[in-house]
DNA sequence: CCTATCTATATCTGTTATGGATATAGTCAT
DNA sequence: ATGACTATATCCATAACAGATATAGATAGG
């Protein structure tokens, strides 16, 4: 196990971010993706896709849980193997982003969020 | 100031930071990302489609530097909109660690310097 | 000079990913 | 039943990707 080669795309990181250690539903996945951008970075094709994908890969894994208000939802939670694989993918990206900050290529002070007027 | 949208693609964005405040020709820039992960993720298909991309959108720009023992080199430099594109996709992957620190998503002690100013 | 190898840029091609539209259907209020 | 919204899933045109290939200058050896 986790020899495995695993390729997360940018929506894919997005997804196991969005669930975390919770139990999420895809149209909850895309509220909360949507919610952090202010405008919607991921298309439900894009969503729906990257879920299969990423049940496919073992890196997401459907629960039992069932909404009794909404019984078309379907959860999922992250797995021990998708953890491992955002955990990678983050990694990576700070990596990158430690060298951006280190060359001095990126606005010193505070990381403001660029909040959309409107 | 052009309020142009620039979409920053992963290998756009990677290039940018790997170029940083230097000029730096193709080539380096392909051994430099490739020293970063050990293998190869960027190929020269990619490389050289997203430096045609960034001097497209004016996110990157070719210098006047010529090397004396190679004259086939083409140097480029990063400029004040690819730079603030850059800052731009850095501070919303900045967000998106964040929040999968916050989640407890990732494994704690990651090999990141982290570098807190103060 | 000729050949082989490495460096360096550029393009071409098949495959994959993306985003929006569309399809299907359940929920809720009227 | 109707209409608006929620929720999942699939289809399709476009974009992006990775690797192969083309071109050509640089370097070293005979």
């Amino acid at each position: 196990m986790s020899g495995r080669k695993v390729r997360l795309t940018p929506p894919m990181f997005q997804i196991l971010v969005a669930v975390g250690p919770e139990e999420k539903h895809g149209y909850a996945i895309m509220q909360d993706l949507d919610g952090l951008e202010g405008h919607s970075t991921l298309g439900p094709g894009t969503l729906y896709r990257s879920i299969k994908q990423l049940l496919d890969q073992g890196l997401l894994e459907e629960t039992a849980k069932r909404a009794e208000d909404d019984p078309r939802r379907r959860y999922y939670r992250v797995t021990d193997a998708g953890a491992a694989a955002a955990s990678s993918e983050a990694d990576r990206l700070e990596q990158l982003l430690t060298q951006a900050r280190t060359k001095g290529l990126l606005k010193r002070g505070s990381p403001s969020p660029t909040p959309e007027p409107g």
